[in-house]
DNA sequence: CCTTTTGGTCTGATGGTCTGACCATAGCTC
DNA sequence: GAGCTATGGTCAGACCATCAGACCAAAAGG
């Protein structure tokens, strides 16, 4: 029989921890360039640390080029410490992200469409009435929008593994900066605009009990987002 | 827009992950009833930390009942600390768990199809070859075909999505239980013989290139361990 | 019975983190 | 332009977690 060996203890300091989290809010456009930093001492409040331990980490920020010092305010750096990311790569990633999507989701809508409360309806039903045409705003909408489906399933580790994929899609530096990229302003726009649609036929259909619409409606609406995503946005 | 709030950074103590990883390997059986733990000090190398961590880890768990002093050695306890775990408890956590299981496996099992290399295949195929009637042994081949499968198919998230899928499974001390117990020996024994010839016919069609067999295969062995697992154990 | 291995105990040191205070400068408002 | 407020910068002292190393007693094994 196999002899059980341990992994060694990773270690994260609370200041590294802060800096990767900071880093990462940055990369993914929760923090867009320019905009200033939350003042330390409110970080302090939200993290629950030391303002030592923000410090430091906002420290590393500058030093790394995500964080610039303006007067007595820190602020998003504008220029981001650059990744080598190809157009080839980001179309694998998003090919890749909507592969799994595609395996999870219908299963989700179909479970959803069976097992959902009526308040649960009424939830997704409320999100998807939801408009914006601001990319952030829709961002979250449509976070909570599939959030929601994925609740509704009645499956706890569905949920929990639906969500690990779309985090990977919405914690994306890459992803996140195709769509944020201003050459590609009107494209998103048209996104937005379809995926709002979607997500309405996608709650109607669910509302009314009708399982293999709900289905195909999710099915379409992943392929036509992907297909804009991986054709039309450089 | 809605402002980014970070959530308070969690401390987890060096002793008390060690503590939680070593309580996760009996609760699951990695570590049996009954086993000496190692020493101190090998385990001070395997987790990379100080044999003061290590002690305390241990202490804590020799509180809560997980381990044992016998003369100068520790052991596992033989009688763990119980969970009120009811049957239908167990019963849903299985039905969770497979129907995760239905909705990506098919579908890793289809991409496999298309996409594993030679190399993979024989891999695939050298695993499901493999006979045993012990369960650790059977676990730990159960573990390696299917993650085998889901490496196969080509797409790291969906690898990542599944395993950890794959790891509620066999880190699930209910679970774990279930299969170790005592009253439920035969019909283990069964499903481990049911397992490994589902498994070969897994690997035979996905060599012959045969992917609708090869997903009706994968659906048919989930089912039916599912359905043995719920029916028929205790 | 002797040797080896293991758990038990202790000391001193280091790094991480905290609390609280105070100061200088920039930003904002009137 | 002046005054006030808010923010980053700095500091001191304290505490906690963890480490490395050493030594001892008792149990296990040969």
């Amino acid at each position: 029989m196999t002899k059980l060996v341990f992994d060694p203890v990773a270690r994260l300091t609370v200041s590294a921890e802060i800096r990767q989290r900071l880093a990462d809010a940055i990369q993914t456009g929760q923090l867009a360039p320019g905009t200033p930093l939350a003042p330390e001492r409110v970080l302090c409040q939200e993290f629950g640390v030391a303002r030592t331990s923000v410090r430091e980490a906002i420290q590393g920020l500058i030093i790394a080029g995500y964080v610039e010092r303006r007067g007595n305010r820190c602020v998003v750096a504008e220029q981001l410490p650059q990744v080598n990311f190809t157009g080839d790569d980001r179309k694998a990633l998003v090919a890749q992200l909507f592969e799994v999507r595609q395996v999870i989701e219908p299963a989700i809508v179909e479970l959803a469409a069976r097992r959902a409360t009526d308040e649960e309806r009424a939830t997704i039903t409320d999100i998807a009435a939801r408009t914006t045409d601001k990319l952030e705003e829709f961002r979250e909408t449509d976070r909570q929008f599939h959030s929601a489906l994925a609740r509704a399933c009645g499956n706890p580790l569905l949920n929990e593994v639906h969500a690990k994929a779309l985090s990977k899609l919405f914690g994306s530096g890459e992803f996140a900066s195709l769509l944020y990229a201003e050459v590609n302003r009107v494209e998103v726009i048209d996104i937005i605009r379809t995926s709002t649609e979607a997500h309405r036929a996608i709650a109607d259909a669910l509302v009314k009990g009708h399982t293999r619409k709900a289905v195909a409606a999710v099915i379409a609406h992943l392929d036509d987002v992907e297909r804009r995503m991986v054709e039309r946005l450089l």
